[in-house]
DNA sequence: AGGTAATTTAGAATTATTCTAAATAAATTA
DNA sequence: TAATTTATTTAGAATAATTCTAAATTACCT
């Protein structure tokens, strides 16, 4: 595998990534990290990445798609953010952000930590500790 | 129709909020809106809804169900929360308030408006304007 | 009561996702 | 390197929540 529009810089960063988090090196992985990772962040649907590879060149399958981005969700390599019924987003910003979110465009825009305060947050139910915070803004055309 | 579990002043105030909202007064919505606007504030699911009509006597369909939330969320007598993959919840608490989220019961808490502040909010993109501010902390197990 | 339009329904269809079990590929061992 | 083990990929079936369809029923208006 040696595609011309890929570094070899890049495809072993990628690959170590994915050692990493406990996972094999494999074709599939490798091209769908680099479609993930190699750009800037990235707010994607299996739905679009199956496309996107597919757009590509690279022969995956639907299940594989799926697994694939259960796996990286599951390693910390990809947050999964649920703003509408039956799909499911993944999103390869890490850090620490929240989101806008375009329904009439089911896209999704980052809001970094720093342009908002969520102050004041109310005490967790006894037993329970925060796992995380999201916060939607929902938008619609002026 | 004339359960003795509901006063016949509550049934006229949910017929009179249907009628409002443009829908006619059926059997069937008027036991659903019973279950749901009665007592308390409730997080309700189709399945759940559903199974509580049957457990309530009432012969209600599937179709019926999904149809009633949706109107009456269109209607803005629920309000929808997005919180995990698949399945919506419906919320009886039109009030300014946000959400925990305890995973691991699927279970929705509310958090009053006056418990959290948001404040520093990001300016919103051009053209569009803010159709609503979800908040969801989620929570696990300590 | 009679007519019209809305509502309900069973069952099929749809959509996103997960499962299954067989084939393939990667890693490990000899 | 060849053999063996284990993980991965895959097509296609299965699942789960929801929506659609078209026919039967019911509410509402006159």
């Amino acid at each position: 595998m040696h595609e011309t529009n890929i570094s070899e810089a890049t495809l072993s960063e990628l690959s170590g990534k994915l050692r990493a988090a406990g996972l094999r090196t494999t074709k599939q992985r490798l091209a769908l990290a680099d479609l993930l990772f190699s750009g800037g962040n990235r707010h994607i649907t299996a739905e679009i990445l199956h496309a996107e590879a597919r757009a590509n060149g690279l022969a995956v399958s639907q299940a594989t798609i799926y697994n694939t981005l259960n796996q990286f969700h599951e390693a910390g390599l990809l947050r999964e953010v649920i703003v509408e019924q039956g799909r499911s987003y993944f999103d390869t910003n890490l850090s620490d952000h929240h989101h806008f979110y375009i329904e009439s465009e089911s896209r999704l825009i980052d809001i970094d930590n720093q342009d908002i305060a969520i102050s004041d947050l109310p005490q967790t139910p006894a037993g329970f500790e925060p796992a995380g915070v999201d916060v939607i803004i929902r938008l619609r055309h002026k």
